[in-house]
RNA sequence: GGUCCCAUCGUCUAGAGGUCUAGGACGCGGCCCUCUCAAGGCUGCAACACGGGUUCAAAUCCCGUUGGGAUCACCA
C-alpha cells in the first residue's frame, strides 16, 4: 500500500529546441512538489517524434536542468526502475496496449487518407461546425478492412470516445468538465505505427506510475482524453495540476521576437541560474513570509501546489535583473570570478593575478545587474592607456578643476602615494579633497572626477582607491600625464 | 467560430464575507548616506475590469458583459 501513495512528478520535455524558460518553469513546480512530499522526480525524453527530436536539444535539457539544480531521481541517464525513460526506446510497448485497447472495444482501426480526413474537415467548416471526426470508420468490417488493407492502405488507431462528461478535479484550478460530445474519435496510433503524443504520455505515466502531473494549462484540453484512456484501460488516474502560462510583455506567448527563450540562452546573457530559479517560482508562487530571494530548498519547504496562482503570468526584465543583481552582489567572489572570466576573454586577463582578478570583480560586481556588463564595466583596468570618452574629455578633463587638480597631483602626490597600502592610500585622497575644498573651493567630488576621468576615462566606476591599487603606480602615473597633454 | 481557463497597482503578487481608507516586491519620483555608479535606510505615486444580484456587510459568493489566454492535427 506504501508504494501507491508515494508521490511521483515527472518532467517530459521533447528534444526540439533547447529547454525554455516555461518548460523550466514546470520542471521547477514539479521538483519542489517532489521535494515537499518526499516525492521522485522523473525525467522523460519526449522524442516521438524522431524528425525533429535531436541529441543536441537533449543534451541542452540535461545541463540546463542540472544547471539550475533541477536534478532528477529517474531518467534516461541515471536509469530507474521504470525505465527505459526515453520515448524512442519504449515504441515496442505502446502497441500492446493500443491492441489491448482494441480488443476491447475502446479503440478500431481507420484507414482515412489525409485527403479524406481533410475533406470532412472542411465540410464541417463550411457549415460552420465544430470540427470533429466523423467516425465513420467505426464500424468497418472485417472485409471490408481487408478490402481497404489490399489497397495498400495502413491504418491508424482511433480512440473509441465514450459518451456523456469526463470530469476531474485540478489542484489549481479546481473542478473542471468536459462534455465528451464535442471530442472526436481521436488517433492514438499513427499509420506508421508509433504513438501519438496522448496516448504514449497516458502509456508511460501509467507505467512510470506517475501520481500527480503538474504541467502548463495548454495541456488542459488534452486531460479530457488522456483520462478517457486511463479509465479505459481500468488504470488508476492520476492528480492532475494545472498551471497558468507565462506570457511576453506583449501578453502572447513567450517567443524569440521578445529575446532569450531558453534557459541556456539566459545563461550567456548572464544571467545566474539561481536567481533564474528564484524569479521563475516567483511567477505564480508567492513565499508565506514575504521574503521573496529564497534558496531552492528554502522555496520546497514553503511551497504548495493549492496555493499557486492559476492565471497566466508576464514575463518582465526588472524584476529578474534586480534579483539576478541581487545574486551577483552575494555570491562566493571565487566562483563569481570564474563565471565571468567568460566576458572579459576579450582582454589580456595575464596582466593580473588571480588574486587581483578577482579583486577587479569584487570592486566592480557591485553596480551590474547581469554578467555581461563587466566586459565593459572592467575594460580600464587593462592595457596601459585608457579611452577617455569624448564626453569625459570636453566636460571633466578639459574643464578648470583638472587643470588645477591634476597636475597638482603630478608634483606633489604621486610619488607619495602609497600604492600598497589601501588605508594609507584612502586618507591620502581624503586628503587632498580636503586641500582643494579648502584652498580652491572645489567640491569633494570633482576633484575624484578629475582623477577618475584620467585615469579611467570616465566619470563612474569602481571605488578609487581599489581602482589606483589595482592600477598600479605605472599605470596610474601614465595615464594622468597622457590626461594633461 | 466552438469549448475551456483566467481577471487586485505598469509588472509579480498578499488577500479564502467584516481586521482593506487593500499589504509586500520590482520599476518609477523624492530625501539621507557618499569620491562616482550602485547598494542600503526613509518616503511618495500607483490597483480590486464593468454591470447586476446575494448579504446587516463583498476585492472576496452567484450571474452577465468586456478583455486576455489556451485549445480544437496521424506536433508534442
Amino acid at each position: 500500500m506504501e508504494s501507491n501513495n508515494e508521490v511521483r512528478v515527472r518532467i517530459a520535455p521533447s528534444p526540439s529546441g533547447n529547454l525554455h524558460i516555461g518548460t523550466a518553469r514546470t520542471a521547477l513546480f514539479n521538483y519542489l512538489f517532489a521535494k515537499k512530499n518526499h516525492g521522485k522526480y522523473v525525467l522523460r525524453i519526449e522524442d516521438t517524434d524522431l524528425e525533429r527530436s535531436s541529441q543536441a536539444y537533449i543534451d541542452n535539457i540535461y545541463d540546463s536542468l542540472k544547471a539550475l539544480g533541477l536534478n532528477w531521481d529517474e531518467g534516461p541517464d541515471v536509469g530507474g526502475p521504470y525505465g527505459p525513460y526515453q520515448q524512442s526506446e519504449r515504441f515496442d510497448i505502446y502497441p500492446k496496449y493500443a491492441k489491448k485497447l482494441m480488443d476491447m472495444g475502446y479503440a478500431y482501426e481507420c484507414f482515412c487518407t489525409q485527403e479524406e480526413l481533410d475533406a470532412e474537415k472542411e465540410e464541417s467548416i463550411k457549415n460552420k461546425k465544430p470540427h470533429k471526426y466523423s467516425g465513420k470508420c467505426r464500424h468497418l468490417s472485417e472485409e471490408e478492412k481487408e478490402k481497404l488493407r489490399a489497397q495498400g492502405r495502413k491504418p491508424s488507431i482511433r480512440f473509441h470516445v465514450p459518451e456523456g462528461e469526463t470530469s476531474y478535479d485540478d489542484m489549481v484550478k479546481g473542478h473542471l468538465h468536459f462534455d465528451n460530445s464535442l471530442i472526436g474519435d481521436f488517433v492514438i496510433m499513427k499509420s506508421n505505427g508509433t504513438p501519438t503524443y496522448n496516448f504514449a504520455v497516458v502509456i508511460d505515466d501509467m507505467e512510470m506510475k506517475i501520481s500527480h502531473i503538474i504541467r502548463g494549462e495548454d495541456h488542459i484540453s488534452n486531460t479530457a482524453k488522456q483520462i478517457m484512456i486511463y479509465n479505459a484501460l481500468g488504470a488508476e488516474v492520476p492528480k492532475f495540476g494545472h498551471l497558468g502560462m507565462i506570457l511576453a510583455p506583449d501578453r502572447s506567448k513567450l517567443s524569440k521576437r521578445h529575446g532569450a527563450t531558453a534557459v541556456s540562452e539566459f545563461v550567456e546573457k548572464g544571467y545566474l541560474t539561481e536567481a533564474l530559479v528564484n524569479f521563475v517560482a516567483l511567477l505564480g508562487w508567492s513565499p508565506s513570509d514575504g521574503h521573496e530571494i529564497k534558496t531552492l530548498d528554502e522555496i520546497a519547504a514553503d511551497f504548495r501546489i493549492s496555493e499557486v496562482s492559476s492565471s497566466n503570468s508576464i514575463f518582465e526584465y526588472d524584476k529578474l535583473n534586480w534579483m539576478n543583481g541581487q545574486y551577483i552582489k552575494k555570491m562566493d567572489l571565487a566562483k563569481l570570478t570564474q563565471l565571468v572570466k567568460p566576458y572579459l576573454s576579450c582582454y589580456d586577463l595575464s596582466e593580473y593575478t588571480e588574486k587581483q582578478l578577482e579583486r577587479i570583480v569584487e570592486v566592480t560586481r557591485e553596480p551590474i545587474t547581469i554578467l555581461s556588463e563587466l566586459t565593459n564595466d572592467t575594460k580600464y583596468f587593462f592595457g596601459k592607456d585608457v579611452e577617455i570618452e569624448p564626453d569625459v574629455q570636453e566636460k571633466i578633463l578639459n574643464g578648470e578643476v583638472a587643470k588645477k587638480v591634476l597636475p597638482y597631483v603630478i608634483e606633489n602626490e604621486l610619488d607619495k602615494w602609497d600604492f600598497d597600502d589601501e588605508e594609507k592610500l584612502h586618507e591620502q585622497l581624503a586628503d587632498l579633497r580636503t586641500y582643494f575644498k579648502e584652498q580652491h573651493g572645489i567640491k569633494p567630488k570633482e576633484t575624484m572626477w578629475a582623477i577618475r576621468a584620467a585615469v579611467t576615462g570616465r566619470t563612474h566606476g569602481a571605488d578609487m582607491v581599489a581602482t589606483l591599487i589595482l592600477l598600479g603606480k605605472d599605470r596610474v602615473v601614465h595615464r594622468i600625464k597622457a590626461a594633461v597633454k
